[in-house]
DNA sequence: GGGAAGAGGTCGGAGCGCCGTTCCTTTACG
DNA sequence: CGTAAAGGAACGGCGCTCCGACCTCTTCCC
Protein backbone atom coordinates (compact mmCIF):
# COMPACT_ATOMS: atom_id res chain seq x y z
CA UNK A 1 0.00 0.00 0.00
CA UNK A 2 2.40 2.15 -1.19
CA UNK A 3 1.29 6.33 -0.86
CA UNK A 4 0.30 8.27 -4.00
CA UNK A 5 2.67 10.69 -5.63
CA UNK A 6 3.49 13.73 -3.65
CA UNK A 7 2.76 12.03 -0.26
CA UNK A 8 1.70 14.68 1.82
CA UNK A 9 2.89 14.51 5.64
CA UNK A 10 0.69 12.30 7.71
CA UNK A 11 2.10 13.93 10.42
CA UNK A 12 -0.22 17.09 10.63
CA UNK A 13 -2.96 14.16 11.15
CA UNK A 14 -1.04 12.40 13.67
CA UNK A 15 0.52 14.98 15.63
CA UNK A 16 -1.27 15.53 19.27
CA UNK A 17 -4.51 17.04 20.12
CA UNK A 18 -3.82 19.17 22.74
CA UNK A 19 -7.48 21.08 23.70
CA UNK A 20 -6.83 23.84 26.01
CA UNK A 21 -9.34 23.78 29.01
CA UNK A 22 -11.88 26.11 29.23
CA UNK A 23 -9.91 27.64 32.14
CA UNK A 24 -6.94 28.13 29.99
CA UNK A 25 -8.52 29.39 26.97
CA UNK A 26 -10.24 32.44 28.98
CA UNK A 27 -6.65 32.80 31.23
CA UNK A 28 -5.22 33.38 27.20
CA UNK A 29 -7.92 35.42 25.44
CA UNK A 30 -7.98 37.93 28.69
CA UNK A 31 -4.80 38.01 29.32
CA UNK A 32 -3.84 38.79 25.37
CA UNK A 33 -6.61 41.44 24.98
CA UNK A 34 -5.47 43.23 27.66
CA UNK A 35 -0.90 43.36 26.90
CA UNK A 36 -2.41 43.71 23.23
CA UNK A 37 -3.91 46.74 24.46
CA UNK A 38 -7.49 45.90 23.11
CA UNK A 39 -9.00 46.30 26.59
CA UNK A 40 -7.02 49.30 27.67
CA UNK A 41 -6.15 50.50 31.10
CA UNK A 42 -8.91 51.38 33.17
CA UNK A 43 -11.53 49.72 31.84
CA UNK A 44 -14.45 47.83 32.80
CA UNK A 45 -15.25 44.15 32.30
CA UNK A 46 -18.74 42.93 32.11
CA UNK A 47 -20.22 41.85 34.87
CA UNK A 48 -19.00 38.11 35.70
CA UNK A 49 -22.34 36.58 35.64
CA UNK A 50 -22.78 38.79 31.94
CA UNK A 51 -19.52 37.41 31.02
CA UNK A 52 -19.32 34.07 31.96
CA UNK A 53 -22.77 33.74 29.84
CA UNK A 54 -20.96 35.79 27.07
CA UNK A 55 -17.99 33.45 27.17
CA UNK A 56 -20.28 30.25 27.43
CA UNK A 57 -18.86 28.93 30.47
CA UNK A 58 -19.62 28.46 34.74
CA UNK A 59 -19.28 31.08 36.74
CA UNK A 60 -16.04 29.34 38.81
CA UNK A 61 -14.35 28.91 35.90
CA UNK A 62 -14.25 32.17 34.93
CA UNK A 63 -13.53 33.32 38.60
CA UNK A 64 -10.84 31.03 38.72
CA UNK A 65 -9.19 33.05 34.97
CA UNK A 66 -10.14 35.99 36.71
CA UNK A 67 -8.47 35.32 39.87
CA UNK A 68 -5.14 34.49 38.21
CA UNK A 69 -5.50 37.53 36.27
CA UNK A 70 -5.63 39.44 39.25
CA UNK A 71 -2.77 38.00 41.18
CA UNK A 72 -0.86 38.37 37.99
CA UNK A 73 -2.01 41.96 38.43
CA UNK A 74 -3.54 42.64 35.41
CA UNK A 75 -6.73 43.47 36.54
CA UNK A 76 -7.92 44.39 39.88
CA UNK A 77 -11.58 43.94 41.59
CA UNK A 78 -13.55 46.62 43.27
CA UNK A 79 -16.41 45.06 45.67
CA UNK A 80 -19.97 46.83 46.04
CA UNK A 81 -22.54 47.70 43.49
CA UNK A 82 -21.18 49.81 40.68
CA UNK A 83 -17.91 47.88 41.38
CA UNK A 84 -16.56 45.55 38.80
CA UNK A 85 -13.16 43.94 37.63
CA UNK A 86 -11.13 46.49 35.64
CA UNK A 87 -8.12 46.41 33.63
CA UNK A 88 -4.67 47.92 35.75
CA UNK A 89 -3.71 51.30 34.99
CA UNK A 90 0.04 50.39 35.52
CA UNK A 91 0.54 47.01 33.63
CA UNK A 92 3.56 44.61 34.55
CA UNK A 93 6.56 44.41 32.07
CA UNK A 94 6.11 41.83 29.43
CA UNK A 95 6.90 38.49 29.86
CA UNK A 96 10.11 37.86 28.25
CA UNK A 97 9.40 35.29 25.17
CA UNK A 98 9.22 31.72 25.74
CA UNK A 99 11.94 29.42 24.38
CA UNK A 100 9.03 27.84 22.42
CA UNK A 101 7.87 31.12 21.00
CA UNK A 102 12.02 32.12 19.98
CA UNK A 103 12.31 28.69 17.89
CA UNK A 104 9.17 28.99 16.26
CA UNK A 105 8.84 32.48 15.63
CA UNK A 106 9.20 32.44 11.85
CA UNK A 107 6.79 29.84 11.23
CA UNK A 108 4.46 31.90 12.87
CA UNK A 109 5.46 35.08 10.71
CA UNK A 110 4.22 33.05 7.83
CA UNK A 111 0.87 32.70 8.80
CA UNK A 112 0.58 35.87 9.88
CA UNK A 113 1.61 36.69 5.88
CA UNK A 114 -1.37 34.82 5.18
CA UNK A 115 -3.54 36.69 7.26
CA UNK A 116 -2.54 40.02 6.88
CA UNK A 117 -2.43 39.25 2.94
CA UNK A 118 -5.84 38.24 2.26
CA UNK A 119 -6.94 41.27 4.56
CA UNK A 120 -4.85 43.60 2.65
CA UNK A 121 -7.06 41.87 -0.87
CA UNK A 122 -10.23 41.85 0.49
CA UNK A 123 -10.20 45.45 2.32
CA UNK A 124 -9.09 47.19 -0.80
CA UNK A 125 -12.89 45.50 -2.35
CA UNK A 126 -14.86 46.05 1.43
CA UNK A 127 -13.59 49.04 3.65
CA UNK A 128 -15.97 51.71 3.58
CA UNK A 129 -14.63 55.50 3.48
CA UNK A 130 -15.75 55.86 7.40
CA UNK A 131 -13.50 53.26 8.26
CA UNK A 132 -10.65 54.26 5.84
CA UNK A 133 -10.92 58.01 7.59
CA UNK A 134 -10.58 56.35 10.74
CA UNK A 135 -7.88 54.40 9.79
CA UNK A 136 -6.45 57.46 8.91
CA UNK A 137 -6.65 59.14 11.73
CA UNK A 138 -5.07 56.27 13.52
CA UNK A 139 -2.05 56.87 11.46
CA UNK A 140 -1.79 60.18 12.00
CA UNK A 141 -2.14 60.09 15.58
CA UNK A 142 0.71 57.46 15.62
CA UNK A 143 3.10 60.09 13.88
CA UNK A 144 2.83 61.67 17.19
CA UNK A 145 3.73 58.11 19.20
CA UNK A 146 7.20 57.48 17.38
CA UNK A 147 8.97 57.77 20.50
CA UNK A 148 6.87 56.36 22.91
CA UNK A 149 7.06 52.69 21.67
CA UNK A 150 4.39 50.77 24.00
CA UNK A 151 1.76 53.32 22.74
CA UNK A 152 3.08 53.22 19.12
CA UNK A 153 2.73 49.61 19.71
CA UNK A 154 -0.62 49.70 20.78
CA UNK A 155 -2.17 51.72 18.01
CA UNK A 156 -0.57 49.26 15.81
CA UNK A 157 -2.39 46.28 16.60
CA UNK A 158 -5.52 48.40 17.05
CA UNK A 159 -4.75 49.72 12.76
CA UNK A 160 -3.76 45.88 11.88
CA UNK A 161 -6.93 44.60 13.69
CA UNK A 162 -8.84 47.92 12.28
CA UNK A 163 -7.97 46.35 8.57
CA UNK A 164 -9.17 43.19 9.35
CA UNK A 165 -12.31 45.35 11.08
CA UNK A 166 -13.36 46.21 7.70
CA UNK A 167 -13.41 42.77 5.90
CA UNK A 168 -16.84 42.19 7.81
CA UNK A 169 -15.34 38.77 9.05
CA UNK A 170 -15.19 37.78 11.86
CA UNK A 171 -12.81 34.80 11.51
CA UNK A 172 -10.50 36.98 10.10
CA UNK A 173 -10.72 39.30 12.91
CA UNK A 174 -9.70 36.15 15.21
CA UNK A 175 -6.88 35.25 13.12
CA UNK A 176 -5.60 38.56 12.99
CA UNK A 177 -5.49 38.90 16.71
CA UNK A 178 -4.38 35.29 17.35
CA UNK A 179 -1.31 36.13 15.03
CA UNK A 180 -1.02 39.91 16.86
CA UNK A 181 -0.95 38.40 20.11
CA UNK A 182 1.65 35.63 18.81
CA UNK A 183 3.86 38.20 17.98
CA UNK A 184 3.82 40.99 20.63
CA UNK A 185 5.79 39.20 23.12
CA UNK A 186 8.62 38.89 20.88
CA UNK A 187 8.22 42.67 19.13
CA UNK A 188 7.69 44.42 22.61
CA UNK A 189 11.32 43.12 23.55
CA UNK A 190 13.45 44.21 20.34
CA UNK A 191 14.65 48.20 20.34
CA UNK A 192 12.32 50.10 17.93
CA UNK A 193 14.21 53.38 17.18
CA UNK A 194 11.65 56.41 15.86
CA UNK A 195 12.98 55.77 13.09
CA UNK A 196 12.27 52.58 11.94
CA UNK A 197 8.28 53.37 13.44
CA UNK A 198 8.10 56.49 11.21
CA UNK A 199 9.53 54.13 7.99
CA UNK A 200 6.87 51.66 8.76
CA UNK A 201 3.84 54.19 9.74
CA UNK A 202 5.07 55.68 6.01
CA UNK A 203 4.17 52.16 4.56
CA UNK A 204 0.22 52.04 7.04
CA UNK A 205 -0.32 55.30 4.95
CA UNK A 206 0.84 54.34 1.44
CA UNK A 207 -1.00 50.88 2.34
CA UNK A 208 -4.51 52.80 3.64
CA UNK A 209 -3.71 55.10 -0.09
CA UNK A 210 -3.39 51.51 -1.95
CA UNK A 211 -7.14 50.47 -0.13
CA UNK A 212 -8.52 53.73 -1.01
CA UNK A 213 -8.14 53.19 -4.94
CA UNK A 214 -9.41 49.67 -4.28
CA UNK A 215 -5.90 48.52 -5.69
CA UNK A 216 -5.85 44.85 -3.93
CA UNK A 217 -2.49 43.75 -5.88
CA UNK A 218 -0.87 47.25 -4.75
CA UNK A 219 -2.17 46.81 -1.29
CA UNK A 220 -0.53 42.90 -0.99
CA UNK A 221 3.01 44.30 -2.29
CA UNK A 222 2.42 47.17 0.58
CA UNK A 223 1.73 44.70 2.94
CA UNK A 224 4.29 42.47 2.04
CA UNK A 225 7.12 44.75 1.94
CA UNK A 226 5.67 45.82 5.50
CA UNK A 227 5.65 42.53 7.02
CA UNK A 228 9.11 41.63 5.47
CA UNK A 229 10.82 44.86 7.36
CA UNK A 230 9.40 43.49 10.71
CA UNK A 231 11.05 40.33 10.05
CA UNK A 232 14.00 41.18 8.95
CA UNK A 233 14.41 43.29 12.23
CA UNK A 234 13.59 40.58 14.25
CA UNK A 235 15.92 37.96 12.38
CA UNK A 236 18.79 40.78 13.35
CA UNK A 237 18.24 40.82 16.65
CA UNK A 238 16.58 37.57 18.26
CA UNK A 239 19.62 35.24 18.70
CA UNK A 240 20.07 32.47 16.11
CA UNK A 241 17.55 31.99 13.38
CA UNK B 1 -13.72 55.42 29.24
CA UNK B 2 -14.87 56.03 25.71
CA UNK B 3 -12.79 53.81 23.22
CA UNK B 4 -10.23 54.94 21.33
CA UNK B 5 -10.34 56.11 17.78
CA UNK B 6 -11.19 52.81 15.23
CA UNK B 7 -12.69 50.55 18.09
CA UNK B 8 -11.97 47.35 17.35
CA UNK B 9 -14.51 44.82 18.33
CA UNK B 10 -14.25 43.26 21.57
CA UNK B 11 -16.76 40.67 20.35
CA UNK B 12 -14.11 38.51 19.46
CA UNK B 13 -12.50 39.13 23.06
CA UNK B 14 -15.70 37.95 24.24
CA UNK B 15 -17.04 35.76 22.11
CA UNK B 16 -17.81 31.88 23.29
CA UNK B 17 -14.84 29.54 24.11
CA UNK B 18 -15.40 26.50 23.35
CA UNK B 19 -13.02 23.62 23.94
CA UNK B 20 -13.65 20.58 21.74
CA UNK B 21 -13.08 17.52 23.61
CA UNK B 22 -10.07 15.46 22.86
CA UNK B 23 -12.75 12.49 21.80
CA UNK B 24 -14.29 15.32 19.39
CA UNK B 25 -10.92 16.29 18.36
CA UNK B 26 -9.73 12.55 16.98
CA UNK B 27 -12.56 12.01 15.46
CA UNK B 28 -12.78 14.88 13.77
CA UNK B 29 -9.54 14.54 12.78
CA UNK B 30 -9.32 11.27 11.15
CA UNK B 31 -12.35 11.65 9.50
CA UNK B 32 -11.69 14.35 7.88
CA UNK B 33 -8.19 12.89 6.92
CA UNK B 34 -10.33 9.97 5.28
CA UNK B 35 -13.39 12.69 3.63
CA UNK B 36 -10.34 14.63 2.19
CA UNK B 37 -8.26 11.23 0.75
CA UNK B 38 -5.51 11.61 2.88
CA UNK B 39 -6.01 8.33 4.08
CA UNK B 40 -6.29 6.67 1.42
CA UNK B 41 -9.29 3.73 1.03
CA UNK B 42 -7.62 0.04 2.51
CA UNK B 43 -4.62 2.23 4.29
CA UNK B 44 -3.74 1.10 8.19
CA UNK B 45 -3.93 2.79 10.48
CA UNK B 46 -0.95 2.59 13.33
CA UNK B 47 -1.60 0.51 15.82
CA UNK B 48 -3.85 1.96 18.63
CA UNK B 49 -1.57 1.41 21.13
CA UNK B 50 0.69 3.35 18.97
CA UNK B 51 -1.32 5.77 17.47
CA UNK B 52 -2.76 6.75 21.42
CA UNK B 53 0.92 7.46 21.85
CA UNK B 54 1.21 9.93 18.99
CA UNK B 55 -2.31 11.68 19.18
CA UNK B 56 -1.33 12.43 23.39
CA UNK B 57 -4.84 10.59 24.29
CA UNK B 58 -5.54 7.66 26.46
CA UNK B 59 -6.31 4.53 24.43
CA UNK B 60 -10.21 4.69 25.60
CA UNK B 61 -10.19 7.74 24.34
CA UNK B 62 -8.84 6.52 20.69
CA UNK B 63 -11.21 4.01 21.04
CA UNK B 64 -14.42 6.10 21.51
CA UNK B 65 -13.44 7.67 18.07
CA UNK B 66 -12.53 4.76 16.14
CA UNK B 67 -15.59 2.86 17.30
CA UNK B 68 -17.70 5.94 15.61
CA UNK B 69 -16.01 5.75 12.79
CA UNK B 70 -16.31 2.06 12.26
CA UNK B 71 -20.37 2.27 12.85
CA UNK B 72 -20.28 5.18 10.19
CA UNK B 73 -18.47 2.89 8.25
CA UNK B 74 -15.38 4.64 7.36
CA UNK B 75 -13.17 2.15 9.13
CA UNK B 76 -12.73 -1.23 9.75
CA UNK B 77 -11.44 -3.21 11.94
CA UNK B 78 -9.51 -6.86 11.54
CA UNK B 79 -8.49 -8.72 14.56
CA UNK B 80 -5.64 -10.71 15.81
CA UNK B 81 -1.77 -10.86 14.65
CA UNK B 82 -1.14 -8.85 11.08
CA UNK B 83 -4.73 -7.41 11.90
CA UNK B 84 -5.63 -3.54 12.08
CA UNK B 85 -8.14 -0.78 12.03
CA UNK B 86 -7.92 -0.11 7.80
CA UNK B 87 -10.16 3.15 5.91
CA UNK B 88 -12.92 1.03 4.38
CA UNK B 89 -12.93 0.24 0.41
CA UNK B 90 -16.52 1.84 -0.32
CA UNK B 91 -16.84 5.31 1.56
CA UNK B 92 -20.12 6.20 2.37
CA UNK B 93 -21.82 9.16 0.52
CA UNK B 94 -20.50 12.48 2.18
CA UNK B 95 -22.83 14.24 4.03
CA UNK B 96 -24.87 17.19 2.72
CA UNK B 97 -23.37 20.08 3.47
CA UNK B 98 -24.70 21.87 7.30
CA UNK B 99 -26.67 24.88 7.34
CA UNK B 100 -24.24 26.54 9.79
CA UNK B 101 -21.59 25.77 6.93
CA UNK B 102 -23.78 27.21 4.08
CA UNK B 103 -24.26 30.54 6.26
CA UNK B 104 -20.58 30.94 6.30
CA UNK B 105 -18.60 29.65 3.56
CA UNK B 106 -17.92 32.84 2.48
CA UNK B 107 -15.92 33.55 5.74
CA UNK B 108 -14.09 30.40 5.38
CA UNK B 109 -13.01 31.47 1.61
CA UNK B 110 -11.78 34.63 2.81
CA UNK B 111 -9.36 32.40 5.22
CA UNK B 112 -8.74 30.23 2.75
CA UNK B 113 -7.35 32.93 0.55
CA UNK B 114 -5.04 33.88 3.31
CA UNK B 115 -3.86 30.73 3.56
CA UNK B 116 -3.31 29.79 0.12
CA UNK B 117 -1.45 33.75 -0.97
CA UNK B 118 0.77 32.87 1.95
CA UNK B 119 1.78 29.11 1.14
CA UNK B 120 2.27 30.53 -3.19
CA UNK B 121 4.58 33.54 -2.17
CA UNK B 122 6.59 31.30 0.26
CA UNK B 123 6.92 28.36 -2.00
CA UNK B 124 8.22 30.32 -4.44
CA UNK B 125 11.24 30.79 -2.58
CA UNK B 126 11.30 27.22 -0.65
CA UNK B 127 9.79 25.16 -3.19
CA UNK B 128 12.60 22.78 -4.12
CA UNK B 129 13.29 21.06 -7.41
CA UNK B 130 12.42 17.81 -6.28
CA UNK B 131 8.88 18.94 -4.94
CA UNK B 132 7.71 20.97 -7.77
CA UNK B 133 8.40 17.88 -9.98
CA UNK B 134 6.57 15.74 -8.09
CA UNK B 135 3.66 18.53 -8.05
CA UNK B 136 4.09 18.80 -11.79
CA UNK B 137 3.61 15.20 -12.13
CA UNK B 138 0.18 14.92 -10.13
CA UNK B 139 -1.21 17.68 -11.87
CA UNK B 140 -0.24 15.73 -15.09
CA UNK B 141 -2.15 13.07 -13.60
CA UNK B 142 -4.99 14.87 -12.64
CA UNK B 143 -5.79 15.77 -16.41
CA UNK B 144 -6.59 11.98 -16.84
CA UNK B 145 -9.12 12.47 -13.88
CA UNK B 146 -11.22 14.94 -15.55
CA UNK B 147 -14.43 12.47 -15.83
CA UNK B 148 -13.95 11.45 -12.06
CA UNK B 149 -14.56 14.22 -9.97
CA UNK B 150 -13.78 12.33 -6.65
CA UNK B 151 -10.42 10.91 -7.48
CA UNK B 152 -9.87 14.31 -9.33
CA UNK B 153 -10.65 16.29 -5.81
CA UNK B 154 -8.44 13.61 -4.16
CA UNK B 155 -5.43 14.89 -6.07
CA UNK B 156 -6.67 18.57 -5.88
CA UNK B 157 -6.66 18.17 -2.15
CA UNK B 158 -3.01 16.28 -2.61
CA UNK B 159 -1.67 19.25 -5.06
CA UNK B 160 -2.49 22.37 -2.32
CA UNK B 161 -1.82 20.29 0.70
CA UNK B 162 1.54 19.68 -1.27
CA UNK B 163 2.21 23.28 -1.85
CA UNK B 164 2.21 23.84 2.40
CA UNK B 165 4.17 20.91 2.59
CA UNK B 166 6.65 22.53 0.24
CA UNK B 167 6.88 25.65 2.69
CA UNK B 168 8.78 23.51 5.49
CA UNK B 169 5.50 25.18 7.75
CA UNK B 170 4.15 22.41 9.79
CA UNK B 171 1.57 25.17 10.58
CA UNK B 172 0.52 26.20 7.35
CA UNK B 173 0.25 22.41 6.52
CA UNK B 174 -2.13 22.29 9.47
CA UNK B 175 -3.81 25.50 8.28
CA UNK B 176 -4.18 24.23 4.62
CA UNK B 177 -5.33 20.95 5.71
CA UNK B 178 -8.12 23.38 7.71
CA UNK B 179 -9.45 24.91 5.10
CA UNK B 180 -9.55 22.17 2.76
CA UNK B 181 -11.64 20.32 4.92
CA UNK B 182 -13.74 23.20 5.70
CA UNK B 183 -14.47 23.74 1.62
CA UNK B 184 -14.78 19.80 0.90
CA UNK B 185 -18.18 19.07 2.09
CA UNK B 186 -18.85 22.13 -0.06
CA UNK B 187 -17.14 21.21 -3.27
CA UNK B 188 -18.23 17.37 -3.58
CA UNK B 189 -21.96 18.68 -3.61
CA UNK B 190 -22.18 20.72 -6.61
CA UNK B 191 -21.07 19.95 -10.13
CA UNK B 192 -17.80 20.23 -11.96
CA UNK B 193 -18.06 19.63 -15.84
CA UNK B 194 -14.68 18.82 -17.51
CA UNK B 195 -14.18 22.07 -18.53
CA UNK B 196 -14.51 23.41 -15.05
CA UNK B 197 -11.88 20.98 -14.29
CA UNK B 198 -9.45 21.20 -16.88
CA UNK B 199 -9.28 25.05 -16.37
CA UNK B 200 -8.45 24.64 -12.99
CA UNK B 201 -5.65 22.58 -13.92
CA UNK B 202 -4.36 24.47 -16.01
CA UNK B 203 -3.97 27.12 -13.73
CA UNK B 204 -2.29 24.65 -11.23
CA UNK B 205 0.12 23.95 -14.26
CA UNK B 206 0.44 27.90 -14.60
CA UNK B 207 0.83 28.17 -11.10
CA UNK B 208 4.11 25.77 -10.79
CA UNK B 209 5.70 27.28 -13.79
CA UNK B 210 5.95 30.61 -11.96
CA UNK B 211 6.82 29.19 -8.28
CA UNK B 212 9.58 27.66 -10.85
CA UNK B 213 10.22 30.68 -11.50
CA UNK B 214 10.61 32.01 -8.12
CA UNK B 215 7.82 34.30 -9.19
CA UNK B 216 6.17 35.55 -6.05
CA UNK B 217 4.23 37.83 -7.00
CA UNK B 218 2.74 36.06 -10.20
CA UNK B 219 2.16 32.74 -8.12
CA UNK B 220 -0.22 34.61 -6.12
CA UNK B 221 -2.00 35.88 -8.67
CA UNK B 222 -2.55 32.84 -10.15
CA UNK B 223 -3.70 31.51 -6.96
CA UNK B 224 -6.28 34.27 -6.54
CA UNK B 225 -7.81 33.92 -10.02
CA UNK B 226 -7.58 29.78 -9.05
CA UNK B 227 -9.65 30.49 -5.89
CA UNK B 228 -12.21 33.39 -7.61
CA UNK B 229 -12.55 31.27 -10.08
CA UNK B 230 -14.26 28.30 -7.39
CA UNK B 231 -16.24 30.93 -5.34
CA UNK B 232 -17.64 32.43 -8.36
CA UNK B 233 -18.72 28.59 -9.37
CA UNK B 234 -20.20 28.03 -5.20
CA UNK B 235 -22.02 31.41 -5.87
CA UNK B 236 -23.89 30.55 -8.39
CA UNK B 237 -24.60 27.03 -7.18
CA UNK B 238 -25.22 27.36 -3.64
CA UNK B 239 -29.05 28.60 -2.06
CA UNK B 240 -28.63 32.40 -1.38
CA UNK B 241 -24.98 34.22 -0.72
C1' DG C 1 1.07 -28.66 17.03
C1' DG C 2 2.01 -25.41 20.21
C1' DG C 3 3.75 -21.39 21.85
C1' DA C 4 4.76 -16.40 21.24
C1' DA C 5 3.57 -12.21 19.32
C1' DG C 6 0.75 -8.68 17.72
C1' DA C 7 -3.39 -6.92 17.01
C1' DG C 8 -8.30 -5.34 18.53
C1' DG C 9 -11.95 -5.64 22.48
C1' DT C 10 -13.48 -5.06 27.48
C1' DC C 11 -13.85 -3.53 32.04
C1' DG C 12 -13.49 -0.81 36.36
C1' DG C 13 -11.77 2.66 39.15
C1' DA C 14 -9.62 7.15 40.09
C1' DG C 15 -9.00 12.00 39.10
C1' DC C 16 -10.35 16.40 37.66
C1' DG C 17 -12.42 19.95 35.21
C1' DC C 18 -16.52 22.11 34.75
C1' DC C 19 -21.20 23.07 35.91
C1' DG C 20 -25.12 24.77 38.62
C1' DT C 21 -26.75 26.45 42.77
C1' DT C 22 -26.80 28.66 46.89
C1' DC C 23 -25.26 31.71 50.06
C1' DC C 24 -22.21 35.54 51.88
C1' DT C 25 -20.07 40.23 51.84
C1' DT C 26 -19.46 44.72 50.30
C1' DT C 27 -21.08 49.07 48.56
C1' DA C 28 -24.14 52.53 46.37
C1' DC C 29 -28.60 54.45 45.61
C1' DG C 30 -33.12 55.93 46.82
C1' DC D 1 -32.76 51.48 56.14
C1' DG D 2 -33.81 48.38 52.53
C1' DT D 3 -32.91 46.98 47.99
C1' DA D 4 -30.00 46.29 44.12
C1' DA D 5 -25.70 45.25 42.04
C1' DA D 6 -21.55 43.82 42.16
C1' DG D 7 -17.55 40.43 43.66
C1' DG D 8 -16.34 36.21 46.82
C1' DA D 9 -16.84 31.45 48.45
C1' DA D 10 -18.42 26.72 49.13
C1' DC D 11 -20.67 22.19 47.80
C1' DG D 12 -22.52 18.31 45.21
C1' DG D 13 -22.68 16.12 40.99
C1' DC D 14 -21.63 14.76 36.30
C1' DG D 15 -18.97 13.66 32.39
C1' DC D 16 -14.67 13.13 30.21
C1' DT D 17 -10.33 11.32 30.45
C1' DC D 18 -6.74 8.52 32.01
C1' DC D 19 -4.55 4.34 33.55
C1' DG D 20 -3.98 -0.33 33.86
C1' DA D 21 -5.00 -4.97 33.73
C1' DC D 22 -7.09 -8.48 31.30
C1' DC D 23 -9.48 -11.02 27.42
C1' DT D 24 -9.94 -12.71 22.63
C1' DC D 25 -8.62 -13.47 18.14
C1' DT D 26 -5.28 -14.60 14.44
C1' DT D 27 -0.89 -15.43 12.42
C1' DC D 28 3.86 -16.59 12.38
C1' DC D 29 7.51 -19.57 13.53
C1' DC D 30 9.83 -23.12 15.87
Amino acid sequence: MTQAPTTPSLDSVFSPVRSQTAFEETLDRLGTAIKLGLLLPGARLPPERDLCARLGIARSTLRQALTALTESELLYAVRGRGGGTFVAHSLPPVSAPSAALLASWRDACDLRLGIELAVAALAADRATADELAMLGALVESMDDMLEDFTAYRRADVRFHIGLADACENPRLVQAMTDTQSEMTDLILHISHPPEVLAHANEQHARLLAALRAHDAAGSMAIVAEHLHGTEHVLAGLLPSG
